[in-house]
DNA sequence: AAAGTTTTTTGATGCATATCAGGTTTATCA
DNA sequence: TGATAAACCTGATATGCATCAAAAAACTTT
């Protein structure tokens, strides 16, 4: 199905989904806010036009004035290394917020590119800060979201300067996962977005290395992958793989007083 | 100088600096505050006693509950990987927030321990967002600060994932320098509160490496270093090495729009 | 000041992953 | 539908940095 056509056939502006009605209320900036609060974000945010495949929606150095969240499809943002590579900071799924990173320099610092066909909502972002100011549930789900975000980034250096290949393919597949799932997709069996190129880029590995992993991975019988189509057969071990997921590590506390000093 | 005495000796908490004698003020919390303003955020700052060498300021796991601030020393984060291995995921030298990223799940993510002999204002959070009910330029700093963590971080990642040894520690150094100079010490010439160990866990580096690249830069003059003390010597070329440093990269405008698609 | 401990430095070796090169499959478009 | 390009996979080789080892220097402690 040529994807012009998507547009026409599945996205009416007219009938376009509101906040209240969103299935992504329970993950995106609604969260607990009340239906009369829900309903006055819903008014300062603007559905556009879905971008296609490869459109930005914004590019590193424009004026940051608006903050979006990803409705359906996926986001990329990446930078531009000073010898003109490409470098990919972050994937973005339905229901996460993307250029919250613009906010203090007011322009921003990458850009963001739809992986494919993608629909957001446009937050301006004065508006939001107007209307946090009676909104004390809004503030804080801005605060928490930042916070979040800020968090994943540390597991990410962590990701990048201690992991080895297979743990870091391993961490990224179980990761995408659980986003999935939470989303309400399976968690077993879904459609990579992007490319192993820019899996690679993402993770700091060569494509060959990506490519090889899963390769080793399917061997193994942890996953079974056709193209983008990846199926997890073996979570448990994929998971061990990946040092277990981002959920609460048990920190050995034994050493916490001993440490002082 | 016994560390012990310095508690007596310098440290007065009744004589403690207010925010708005703070000299640190134009780069912390305080920023764009009226003296009005800054009175009351100063109400609910409270300047413990100093931490010592080693002294952490929370653990991993802890209930969040306050963000600090450095006034003098510097902090490291570091959270444990699952094989018991410290990994560190920031330095903060004085005027920066610690512990925003545990805004979120309500516990820190990592812990804080003081590098050195360090004071710090501890900000109660719940305290803050009152405060910030009323001060919306309290609340677009805060956020601020964030968004600038944010983009911190996907500095760091390409630093980690596109960088070599030699890269990681000129940007390491460049950008220590450029903290000093913000807080006006000298650029050129400063004393790394961090061993060796830490900058190579930080930097995703092996203490050896670090070692043969403080040889290396001081055998080609871009660096003078007496253990602890370092000399930048040619802050161009270490710019140039570290691949400009954070300011803003110029985009390569050319294919913008051919790329859409 | 001496003894012990930790940190830093330097050299030798090994390995994980990048890079290069080729072939194959999958997408794109006329 | 076939032509062309892009993405993906696999093998061979190269290399930057980790690791191992051991000495030197810098701190601690008594």
């Amino acid at each position: 199905m040529p994807k012009g056509q998507l547009k026409g056939i599945c996205f009416h502006p007219s009938k376009e989904t509101k906040c209240v009605t969103c299935s992504l209320s329970s993950l995106c900036l609604p969260i607990s806010l009340n239906f009369e609060d829900i309903d006055q974000l819903d008014k300062i945010i603007k559905r556009r036009q879905p971008l296609k495949k490869g459109e930005h929606l914004f590019h590193q150095g424009d004026r940051f004035d608006c903050v979006y969240a990803v409705r359906s499809g996926s986001i990329k943002n990446y930078a531009m290394t000073n010898d003109g590579e490409e470098q990919i900071t972050n994937f973005h799924l339905p229901s996460e917020l993307v250029g919250l990173d613009g906010i203090d320099c007011e322009t921003y610092p990458v850009s963001a590119k739809a992986l494919e066909t993608t629909a957001v909502c446009e937050i301006p972002f004065a508006r939001l800060e107007e209307l946090a100011k009676e909104l004390p549930e809004l503030r804080s789900q801005v605060l928490r979201i930042m916070s979040r975000e800020l968090r994943d980034d540390k597991q990410m250096m962590m990701l990048l300067s201690k992991k080895n290949a297979e743990q870091r393919v391993a961490t990224f597949l179980t990761n995408l996962s659980t986003r999935f799932k939470r989303r309400g997709y399976s968690p077993f069996t879904f459609r990579l977005p992007m490319s192993r190129n820019e899996i690679g880029n993402y993770l700091g590995l060569a494509v060959e290395t990506v490519s090889r992993v899963f390769t080793r991975f399917q061997n193994s019988d942890l996953i079974a992958v056709n193209g983008k189509e990846v199926h997890i057969l073996n979570m448990d071990d994929l998971s061990i793989l990946a040092g277990l997921p981002d959920q609460e590590q048990k920190i050995p506390n034994e050493t916490k007083i001993a440490n002082e000093g």
